[in-house]
DNA sequence: GTATATCTATTACGGATGTAATCGTTAACT
DNA sequence: AGTTAACGATTACATCCGTAATAGATATAC
């Protein structure tokens, strides 16, 4: 699967949230949050068939976009990535970041605490 | 600052292991890594200059590069955008990426803790 | 049934990026 | 002092990306 770029990515997180969806609505969720035009959407939505990340199936002259690519894995794979491009394979420096923005949620709290009790216990 | 690119990233970090450094010092670095050719790593270090990211004294006919962009403050600006990009502010996908390459060193434990701990101590 | 509106597919185009090669300048060798 | 070797600067070029416009196909409205 080839690279998704920050555009394909507004893209794929609309599809996420629902699937199938046709273009237009595609569009429209994204007319909301950003300026791009129709034609530009559309284009993202064909790139991302060509890479893979999204299928669609024909409706009437219409297509249902549906994501190939699932949220989860994406973000699984880009993290590992991330961690090992940037933080050289660190988590303090992202911590530092996530702290600074104050955005710490409970339930990110009570992972961090599972992680950290199944560390120790490989301490041993 | 413009953004640093992938290939400019890998000059960047052989960068904040030591500066000042000539090109001809980056490149060797590099060559053990990679495969770049003398050429593309000057390339990359000119565009980092163009960027901002790295500045040089003239020392006779060679440069010494120094970066300018320091890692931590490069790390944490990735993180911050990482975070809302990717993970729309969510951490726990990330730690699950983490846990799973069993990378996690005593200084994130000890790291996480302490953010746990400040985390707690601002829900009262 | 033909014009029109609406889809998708194809094409466009400038800037960024990866990956160099060539040019011009200056230091070093002989 | 003239030639050569080593630097950085400039130029090259294919691909990707952001951002659309245009072309081609087809369903819908008269």
């Amino acid at each position: 699967m080839k690279e998704i770029s920050q555009a394909e990515l507004e893209v794929m997180k609309v599809l996420w949230q629902r699937a199938p969806q046709t273009a237009n609505q595609v569009v429209e969720q994204l007319a909301d949050a950003s300026e791009w035009h129709e034609k530009t959407v559309k284009t993202l939505l064909n790139r991302l068939v060509g890479k893979g990340a999204v299928s669609f199936e024909k409706d009437g002259r219409a297509y249902l976009y549906s994501p190939v690519l699932q949220q989860t894995e994406y973000q699984l794979r880009e993290s590992q990535s991330f961690i090992q491009r940037v933080l050289s394979g660190r988590l303090a420096p992202l911590l530092a970041g996530f702290a600074e923005q104050q955005q710490l949620k409970a339930e990110d709290v009570a992972e961090l605490k599972q992680l950290i009790a199944k560390w120790e216990q490989e301490q041993k």
